[in-house]
RNA sequence: UGCCCUGUGGUAUAAUGGUAGUACGUCAGAUUCUGGCUCUGAAUGUCAGGGUUCAAAUCCUUGCAGGGCAACCA
């Protein structure tokens, strides 16, 4: 049996539509203004937009709404365009609402020659105080009877250049009494003698919001404009101008934008976090912008599903960064290679290692490089001596083909700090004085003894090991409840591990007393300078997502170079170990 | 104190007059050479009052709560 999914009330617009035999292919449109980065609000209006025509047949153009030329720049359409592409969806068409100046300029002339428009010589704080309040009536405008003829003649003398920057706007001629204040005469083109990134200096007038927004949908044919619910009270002016300019009706349908726990939303917000130096950029790997979600090792595919889980409605929404979390986890556990990486280093001395382990060796040395290429290449294969061995570890223990690969044993290792308590609570199923682990993929070893110094602090440990115990051929019959991870001190790689945290210490941000940037997580960066590794991430790839075994998920930062190697934790193990005790937070030390 | 939009477990989203379901989270347990994954179970919900109806989350009504609207921004 097949699930029934349900469908979101655009689903439902679009399905009904179809059935009425209304459109012959849904046409939508992903209308950034090219001022900023895109994040991940963003996303979910660019999964809707080409999600649906994907679903129900048509297409999808990319349009930049280009119509304010101070604020707008190149350098953000291209990094629109990528940022699109690399959530995996591709345009029909690359469109600029400033290809149309000159079909949008003869829509004003029709609407003037119409009656439905004219030319107003007031300031614009003339026109605010003549707008009215929400509560009261406005004002007619002295020049809203200019006639057709004076209307047409200054019009066109906008457009030469004639007139100073705000001396006159077209405004359309609607109702100033309207209980819509976007119906008040709204101003449709305003002068700017400036230059702009597409047209350059051609144009001296250019477009409102509503004189190109809803004009451009229907040069294109959109059937469905989607957007956010504050443009719900521009809709009637979209539908006014639609009907008097007589051009092909599009239609808006709007949705709650999506905030996120923990984060902030807005290009403005970004701006001060990136001036005042609170993040090192847009694609700082804690910003919630596409690009610094790139960095942080988020895939396309996590965040694709993040979208479509929480869905869409009508009311302003606080989504759980708790799921997108979750949806990244499950993408990673999927396809992130194993790996073991030590933090915080506690030096371990198997003391019976070497002499009593003549018959295990043999064997094992040679075949054991599988691993499916990853380190395969013999290079750090170091000369094995009685002292040391080759074990094999599976990459992906959920992908039964992604092999396995060789990883350097001795006498001498790094376990994490962490894993070792003199005094362990109840259920620690760790290293203690006297207690069992497994090393994972290696033996089970038992710590003998503590080295401590003046002050106290434990500086190494003294185990032995159960030769019968390794991997793969244990006959030892011991079972142990805890697996530590572990790197051995000679083969280790050491590399810089940056450990991320929620940006803010509040749910939102936006909604606390005072000022956002008050709430900012001091904590949400913690930079490991040296983390020993195991040698194979001597090889780390950009295109590849490792797991370190118990510690999360990372990917390689674009700071890595060929002297020093550079990760990014994208997201954390979900831990559900919690002596009750002491119940944490799930920050890294 | 005008107009518009919206109220379903902690969060998000279904149920389109007919058994309030799903996911994340939480809690408990099983399993485990990652305290991960996987599996099992549990708790928690229709903003409030009134009305229509055999039957209301759904329709009507009155409140209440949240959000939006007075840029030559988009």
């Amino acid at each position: 049996m097949e699930e029934v999914k349900s469908l979101n009330f655009l689903e439902e617009i679009i399905e009904k539509d179809i059935k009425a035999g209304k459109y012959k292919e849904i046409v939508t449109r992903f209308p950034p203004e090219p001022n900023g980065y895109l994040h991940i609000g963003h996303a979910t209006s660019i999964c809707l937009n080409f999600g649906l025509t994907k679903k129900y047949g048509g297409y999808t153009n990319l349009r930049f709404d280009d119509t304010n030329p101070v604020t707008e720049e190149t350098e953000y359409v291209d990094s629109i365009k990528d940022d699109v592409r690399w959530l995996g969806f591709e345009w029909k068409n690359e469109r600029y609402a400033s290809d149309y100046f000159p079909q949008l300029y003869e829509y004003a002339i029709r609407l003037i020659k119409k009656g439905v428009a004219y030319v107003d010589d007031s300031t614009s704080e003339e026109i605010a105080s003549m707008k009215g309040t929400p509560t009261e009536p406005g004002r007619n405008s002295p020049y809203r009877s200019r006639s057709v003829e004076e209307n047409l003649d200054l019009f066109q003398r906008m457009k030469k250049g004639e007139f100073p920057d705000g001396s006159r706007t077209l405004r359309a001629k609607i109702d100033m009494a309207h209980h819509n204040m976007l119906m008040r005469d709204p101003v449709l083109y305003r002068i700017k003698h400036a230059h702009h990134h597409r047209t350059g200096d051609e144009w001296c007038i250019y477009p409102m919001y509503d004189m190109a927004h809803g004009q451009s949908d229907s040069i294109e044919h959109v059937t469905h404009s989607i957007c956010t619910l504050e443009f719900v009270p521009h809709r009637e002016l979209y539908d006014w101008l639609i009907e008097h300019l007589e051009i092909f009706t599009s239609r808006q349908y709007e949705f709650a934008r999506r905030n996120i726990s923990y984060t902030v939303m807005s290009k403005r917000k970004f701006l001060q976090l990136v001036n005042d130096k609170h993040v090192e950029g847009w694609d700082d790997p804690r910003m919630p912008t596409i690009a610094g979600l790139r960095r942080r090792g988020y895939t396309p595919e996590s965040i694709r599903e993040f979208c479509d889980r929480v869905g869409i409605a009508r009311r302003e929404i606080l989504a759980d960064v708790g799921l997108l979390e979750f949806c990244i986890r499950e993408h990673l556990n999927k396809i992130a290679l194993r790996r073991m990486v030590v933090f915080d280093p506690l030096k371990i001395v198997i003391t019976n290692y070497g002499s009593e382990r003549s018959n295990v060796k043999g064997e094992m040395v040679a075949g054991m490089i599988d691993a499916k290429g990853q380190m395969g290449e013999t290079r750090n294969e170091q000369p094995v001596t009685s002292n040391e061995e080759m074990v094999q570890s599976e990459n992906n223990p959920e992908d039964p083909d992604s092999g396995y690969r060789a990883i350097p044993f001795s006498s001498e290792l790094y376990i994490e700090r962490e894993d070792f308590m003199e005094n362990p609570p109840k259920k620690w199923f760790r290293l203690a004085p006297g207690q069992m682990v497994r090393l994972k993929s290696a033996y089970i070893i038992k710590c003998d003894e503590m080295i401590k110094d003046e002050n106290g602090k434990v500086t190494e440990l003294h185990c032995s090991y159960i030769p019968e115990s390794r991997s793969g051929h244990d006959t030892s019959g011991i079972h142990v409840k805890g697996t530590l991870h572990w790197v051995s001190v000679k083969h280790a790689i050491t590399c810089e591990v940056r450990l991320y945290d929620r940006l803010f210490r509040v749910e939102d941000p936006s909604s606390e007393e005072g000022d956002f940037k008050d709430y900012i997580n001091p904590d949400s960066l913690h930079i490991v300078k040296a983390a020993y590794a195991e040698p194979s991430l001597m090889h780390a790839r950009f295109d590849e997502r490792y797991q370190f075994l118990r510690k999360g998920y990372f990917c390689l930062d674009k700071d890595s170079s060929e002297s020093a190697i550079v990760f990014n934790r994208t997201v954390t193990l979900k831990d559900s170990w919690k002596p009750s005790a002491f119940k944490g937070s799930k920050s890294e030390p």
